[in-house]
DNA sequence: TTTGATTTGTTACAATATAACATTTTAATA
DNA sequence: TATTAAAATGTTATATTGTAACAAATCAAA
């Protein structure tokens, strides 16, 4: 279930074997997000990125995003409007998220497939599933205070 | 599970039992989200409202979205950064969206309870669950055509 | 009819994201 | 190895989405 290889080494090969370039944006976002222990919203990646590379501008930091996004690398929190490393070591065609509404820090789980009530969700409405994304929001076991 | 009542009346009887005005920024918002086919954004749903309001600003529109939604008459679809009414006749926890990435369109389907999958991991890691948000990516019956 | 809480009006701006086009890089080809 | 075409980036400008802050109005209760 989790990464057993380095990432970058993991993405440098994905990369090699599909025929994409592993660039500097892309390497140096990746690390970026793979570092933050939270989710990171992109102009907080574009600030880090800007020790890394000269004065680079949204569309560079939002594309290596994409492509990362695309490639199942990392992913976006919707409800954050951020994105933080995949935790899993395969690509998956759902996500969810447990998100601390206290301290902001986010925990990825995997399924390997839907939920059977939402599987029969989606049957009944005869609607064609191609991904799904389960967003969690609560207390985390470090921020819960019993009362 | 689907209303019996009409939208405006349950609101407006819920506001006078809670000690909520229902204003007319909040009963023109509200209306203008119902009548939409399909998820509307905040300027879109702004746009409307300058139809029967005169010059509203930003804050106007967002405002009675924000209420409408903490009170669970609409529900924001994240991956759309846009607004839906509710399709459920009662408070609930927790949201599921079919969302057809071909037409736009979106079916909110119910489920009481989280699935059990998804609960155990919120156990598994002591996470304190509070509310919940599944947006299904599709494609849906009307657009599906087999190859 | 005053009061205080709620809600709205208004201005200004912050935060997030993308379009469009020029330039560079790269690997494959000629 | 020079050429080329695709992929990727650089750059400028702007679109889209969302909010802070404070003044004014509304409303129910005292």
């Amino acid at each position: 279930m989790a990464r057993e290889t380095p990432l970058i080494q993991d993405v440098a090969d994905y990369c090699l074997q599909k025929g994409f370039r592993f660039t500097e944006p892309r390497q140096f976002v990746l690390d970026i997000i793979a570092r933050s222990k939270k989710p990171i919203g992109a102009y907080e990646v574009l600030e880090k990125l800007g020790k890394k590379l000269k004065n680079p501008k949204p569309p560079t930091a939002y594309r290596a995003i994409e492509f990362l996004s695309e490639h199942g690398f990392i992913h976006r929190i919707e409800s954050l409007n951020a994105y933080i490393i995949c935790q899993s070591d395969h690509l998956h065609k759902g996500s969810q998220f447990m998100i601390c509404d206290q301290c902001g820090t986010v925990l990825e789980t995997h399924l390997c497939d839907l939920p059977e009530p939402l599987v029969k969700k989606t049957r009944d409405a005869h609607f064609h599933l191609t991904r799904w994304n389960v967003e969690l929001h609560g207390i985390c076991q470090t921020c819960y205070k019993p009362v």
